[in-house]
DNA sequence: AGTCTCCTCGTAACCGATTACAAATGTGAA
DNA sequence: TTCACATTTGTAATCGGTTACGAGGAGACT
């Protein structure tokens, strides 16, 4: 069984490859009848054209540089999965994706088709750079400039992991912070601040704790606000790895989640569903394709567009509704 | 500015194409000095093959599918760091990697050249399914079956971490170790009786602790040892993470490593190198490239070969000479 | 000198699509 | 009937590479 072509769809349906070519790409002038007769065999053959062959045809560069930060790049499970996204769409339109790091940044110079950057600080140079070329690119996470950006509503996230607390009856919840310097972790705090005000709960600034997005810094964390002896009943964490951590160190202090205390995640990694973590999901796959729709669209040209794409709330079972209307017993080992 | 083609590396080198391909391709029968003549010229122009019409004219092989656990895939840091070390490596000779989701494995008909599995589990389908294709594939992680497959020295690392650990003065030391179900914890576990033996120390299965290869595994682990008062003066976790918990422990604890304990990790993971930890790294690049070379050679019809890396101990200051002949003192807080 | 290698390199076909252009067909008006 | 024009379809060049094949030249040998 050889590979299926374009000329073998024209030969079967007795026309040439250019009609097949036409009707494929939804050109006019081309008789409903032929059209209809192409789709038939296009169908039955399941036939679908080399992405490769297809770009190289449209005469277009074909390679998107994926800049993004060292550290990031050696660092969380996110990078993996955003990765695995972003070559997914981007190959299916017959683009090749290509890492360009920073170190050997002289990869620059072969100025790819177009761009997608991660991780990008606020002194980076690489927007810039990349604007002065004139290669067009997208980045993942919020921007001031007037560049194509496609980011997730981490504020949307946290408000509704506070709602959801509310819900249950909570009314002393606690935010465990991420690291200072991103700005993910300023909008989910802000978010935290949303849900307490639109339930009519008082912000009070004890409540917050700084974290560092590790688990150990969520059980360090918690571990700071048991010897303080302050009272609450919920835990809305910045990242589930945080959230983990304090599930953890509330376990060791013989609080018993979600009987006790509930606590709820961001992002929705594996380790959120392994150990059934109520958490606000990051929809990474969809950031992926925002990603490289917005990319694809500035390549043809088209105006500069942004994405806020919403995460959902995946409720599990460390979060429930507060058992008596007291806060729980402290009960430090 | 143009588009830089094989043909303008040709005219400007005053060659043929084809020159320029067999050179780009290391072919064989290309005289030294238009060889380096070509080279530079490629240097000069900042030329990059275009993927696409490479991968077109070579008739759909030179495709690599890189099979994983989706779990692994959506894992840790460690799949992202391989795969761009896997990528790195194939991609410079002119091969395009692809991955392939055991999800929809339906892109396993689209038979690619050949395959690299990471993440195999013992009863896993896929190699027998590969073997039964003829794609010719390399499995990271070691394998009983007559397979090509690339490893680190997983007893050796952690052999080296003890020998380091006896040769600082320790005599008594933990080990914390990783999931029971993967070969790597088995294999570490053994390294680490291997070290004690050799150093003429008794095995002692009250110094062995479970972990998980997490942070928070390791942090429970020393928590565990602490309540239970056993006397030790140093720690060498299976991994990274689990060191990094544990260290988090024993400050927690009141304790200062290294002063009161020495801590070893395994892996050399970013972190490692920003708690400054002492660890046997893993030569990660070395593995795709290991990988990489061997999976090579299978296409060529060459015999099936495997390798086991070498780990490095890589000294940094959460070990130190014991200051005392006597243990540390347990001060629990 | 003639012939037989071997080495090196140019030539041209080919991969699987797109698309400009031309050809074929049909329709209505003069 | 003939011509102008629109509609639909086929033809062939093209994208940027790879590679089978063959040509040319330089020794080596008879």
């Amino acid at each position: 069984m050889s590979k299926i072509t374009i000329a073998r769809v024209a030969s079967e349906a007795g026309v040439s490859k250019g009609t097949v070519s036409r009707v494929l790409n939804a050109r006019s002038g081309v008789n409903e009848e032929t059209r209809v007769l192409v789709q038939n065999v296009v169908a039955r053959l399941g036939y679908v054209p080399d992405p490769g062959a297809r770009q190289l045809a449209r005469r277009g560069r074909h390679v998107i540089g994926l800049m993004l930060d060292d550290d990031l790049r050696r660092g969380g499970t996110y990078y993996g999965i955003l990765r695995d996204a972003l070559e997914d769409c981007l190959s299916s339109e017959g683009y090749h994706t290509q890492v360009i790091s920073t170190e050997r940044d002289d990869a620059i110079f072969t100025s790819p088709g177009g761009a997608i950057l991660l991780g990008v600080h606020l002194d980076d140079p690489r927007p810039a750079q990349l604007e002065e070329r004139g290669v067009p690119f997208v980045m993942i996470g919020r921007s001031l400039h007037n560049t194509a950006w496609v980011d997730v509503d981490n504020l949307g996230g946290l408000r509704d992991a506070v709602r959801h607390l509310v819900t249950l009856g909570h009314k002393r919840i606690l935010h465990i912070t991420g690291a200072h310097t991103g700005q993910a972790s300023v909008q989910r705090l802000e978010g935290y601040l949303t849900g307490l005000r639109e339930a009519g709960l008082p912000e009070d600034a004890s409540l917050i704790f700084d974290g560092d997005f590790t688990a150990i810094g969520g059980y360090r964390a918690v571990r700071r606000v048991l010897s303080s002896n302050l009272e609450f009943t919920a835990i809305a964490a910045a990242s589930d790895e945080m959230a983990h951590g304090a599930v953890s160190a509330l376990e060791d202090a013989g609080l018993r989640v979600p009987w006790d205390v509930s606590v709820t995640g961001f992002d929705d990694i594996p380790l959120a569903q392994r150990h059934s973590l109520t958490t606000a999901r990051q929809p990474i796959m969809e950031i992926g394709a925002a990603a490289a729709e917005l990319l694809l669209e500035r390549m043809a040209g088209k105006p500069v567009r942004s994405r806020l794409l919403p995460t959902t709330l995946m409720v599990r079972s460390s979060s429930a509704a507060l058992l008596s209307p007291t806060s729980a017993t402290i009960h430090q080992r």
